[in-house]
DNA sequence: AGTCATTTCGACGATATAGTCAATATGAAA
DNA sequence: TTTCATATTGACTATATCGTCGAAATGACT
């Protein structure tokens, strides 16, 4: 009786909303790397993604829960451009390392993850917080191994994030000098008492 | 004929619609240093100056006009902090030093400074550059005197701009621990190369 | 007290955007 | 081909904010 129609239904929808919040979140994602935040619209999304107004409603509460899922995107997004290796290595400052100069380069290399990269780290909270807590956990590990100067696991953070931060913002403004990445988290290293030889040795 | 009428309308105006003006730049300035730039509107200054909204379009073309005015007395302001002694000095390393350590003890104290001046770097691209500009002057000729790391100048500004914006963000949202502007000096002299005993000698 | 340039007021029309909903379209399964 | 759960549409209402304008208030000067 029931038993057919749910499976059914079950069956129907998948893909083809699936497909659709798809270009929604793809539309919005677009649209945020494009211009403030404050300037994304319901009608705006729906007209980059091809659809009306009123599907939009269908899929997302309002722009919020869009602009959230799009952030939670990002997130992972970070995640996947710097996991892969990272977890082989056991010093906290290579790990730091490593993760700061990847993210330049992917910002180098894609603008707009970059745009989007500053946005979400000015407006989303989350974003932020979960950037500062992970570099955090490396830092609290770095700091009691004596392995930096300073010693305010805070101050740190903010000596890492307000580098990476501005650096990024400057790649998107300027052409990125061929060094860059290295250079920056040369600097970086050294502002939190760091410094290491260039050659990492194996 | 026409000269007394002058003479009186340039007289006349003059005090009352300065002071209006001003109140709605403070009530502005009250309004941009609590929320996001987005969420400004004419009604809402209007009302925290205790004015019709009339009045507010008698004084501004729109709210741009008047968020421009803002951040154009923040410049100077800022201007205000840096300036007393810092044209004494010679060095300009000594000079960096100065403003930036001027500055955070201002975001320290004075918290709602502290916010415009984050805001406005986000998003007003004329305070972003005039604060770059004048970082860009002293940090060619640390450069040409040899007395940095860094040779890139626009990364040199990027590095110290990034430490100094987060690091006033974090006093937003942490308490300020005792030594955080020294300590944060310290830091940034370090990643542009440029560290220093921390006795000035006279 | 009267004059008049200037300033202030708030109602008003215009526009933009949010969010709703009844009608329609879609397409897999029977 | 028909059925029907699901998805899509766009017109509609509600609301927020903008910017305008004629009328009223202000207050220095006569």
């Amino acid at each position: 009786m029931a038993k057919i129609n749910m499976e059914r239904r079950a069956k129907i929808g998948r893909e083809r909303r699936a497909r659709t919040h798809a270009q929604i979140v793809e539309a919005g994602t677009m649209l945020l790397a494009q211009g403030p935040a404050k300037a994304l619209t319901v009608e705006a999304v729906a007209e980059a993604a091809g659809l009306a107004k009123g599907t939009f409603y269908y899929h997302f509460q309002n722009i919020e829960e869009l602009v959230s899922e799009v952030t939670g995107q990002l997130g992972r997004s970070f995640d996947d451009v710097l996991s892969p290796d990272r977890f082989e290595m056991s010093d906290p400052i290579a790990r730091i390392s490593f993760a700061f100069t990847q993210s330049l380069e992917k910002a180098i290399s894609d603008t707009g993850w970059a745009r989007l990269v500053v946005q979400s780290a000015q407006t989303r909270g989350e974003f932020a917080r979960s950037v500062r807590d992970n570099l955090k956990t490396e830092i609290a590990e770095a700091i009691a191994q004596g392995h930096m100067t300073v010693r305010d696991p805070e101050l740190a953070v903010d000596i890492l994030v307000g580098i990476w931060l501005q650096v990024t913002r400057g790649i998107l403004q300027r052409v990125a000098p061929p060094e860059l990445s290295s250079q920056a988290l040369e600097a970086a290293l050294r502002a939190i008492g760091s410094a290491r030889p260039k050659s990492p040795s194996p």
